[in-house]
DNA sequence: CTTGGCTATGCAACGAGTTGCATATGAGGA
DNA sequence: TCCTCATATGCAACTCGTTGCATAGCCAAG
């Protein structure tokens, strides 16, 4: 259920409509936890029917209406008990490791150009991350001190970025790894 | 359909059952991609009416039988065709961030005892991987040199400490964060 | 005036993953 | 004897998440 809690998050920081969100599920919040729409959609309607969230139909001019979905109190109670609950630690879900493993029983350097790839989205995002902490957090248009929410939404974004760092360095590793091998026959 | 080329990397490394499968799933492959004993055996049956895996009933004393599986060549077909897809880069799926962004809007404090928790699970299972790291790859007992896939899994292997030791470091920074904000009033 | 793009919402079908339960063998300890 | 633990496999029901498709308003470009 951590989409419903990152949807209460969210429409904490701001209220909005399922569209809205959407979009920042393609970024902020997006970071670290993905939804696509119509996931949104069918949980929005299913917290709005439980009396979590309050809806207003808005009408607007020169686009479709939208629906604006905001906090209600039972939903601020349910993001306060969640927060009081433990969640178990995360577990890896790392693909292109599998891959790197799997790369054994096949040519290892046929992954090179996939990990190229994947170091480049890497790279792109860290970029993107360190241009939104600048813009928000540490530039000269950034608000000082900043409220306690911001401080939270700083430290969550760092890891993004402590993350994106190791792994460009560890994609690195990779690739000379596999450049290291290239010349290797095959494993059994 | 992840879970199946684990399987079937699993499998190539070597051949097992469900419930020794399941058990790998909690190390090892586990590091990187995770699944419950359920999952694993309802695939194996998949992948074995498929044609990608063959079955061998094994008697055993002193134990239940069990059923061996091992990866046949459409299976490793089916795992070299999937090598030279490209896949897309993970998304995160970081539900603590998400907690701790959610805390803006209660009290800051309550997250830090659940940050300590977290923290020492990431500092065993760094221990866990170099310990593991030490066994297999880099201590005294360790093969010199190393194969191609010995290469593979230690590289994922230092990926795996990689995250480890810079999730650590997240989490102090959080903890540090969190207990800074500790006398601070509650958001809005 | 048609096409493509952005806003905005949604259904239907499927596949992936979790939780709870059920079953069975045999070892070792209370 | 009974209980628990480790091995070993599985069903049923459910929730979560993805993919493809559909609809509709309005704008701007060609």
């Amino acid at each position: 259920m951590a989409l419903e809690h990152a949807i209460l998050v969210s429409l904490l920081e701001k209220p909005g409509s399922g569209y809205e969100l959407a979009r920042r599920f393609e970024r902020s919040i997006g970071y670290f936890w993905t939804a696509t729409h119509q996931q949104i959609y069918r949980v929005l309607k299913r917290m709005e029917s439980e009396g979590l969230l309050a809806v207003r139909e808005l009408s607007q001019q020169s686009r479709p209406d939208k629906k604006e979905y905001s906090v209600v109190g039972p939903g601020r109670a349910a993001l306060s008990q969640w927060l009081h609950e433990s969640i178990q630690p995360e577990s890896m879900r790392h693909e292109l490791a599998v891959k790197i493993r799997g790369a054994a029983f096949d040519d290892p350097s046929v992954l090179i150009r996939e990990v190229e790839r994947h170091r480049q989205v890497h790279i792109d995002r860290l970029a993107h991350y360190l241009a939104g902490e600048l813009r928000d957090f540490t530039g000269p248009a950034a608000p000082t001190p900043l409220d306690t929410g911001q401080e939270l939404q700083h430290v969550v974004l760092r890891g993004g970025i402590a993350y994106e760092r190791m792994t460009i360095a560890w994609l690195d590793d990779v690739l000379a790894t596999l450049r290291r091998l290239g010349t290797s026959p095959p494993h059994a």
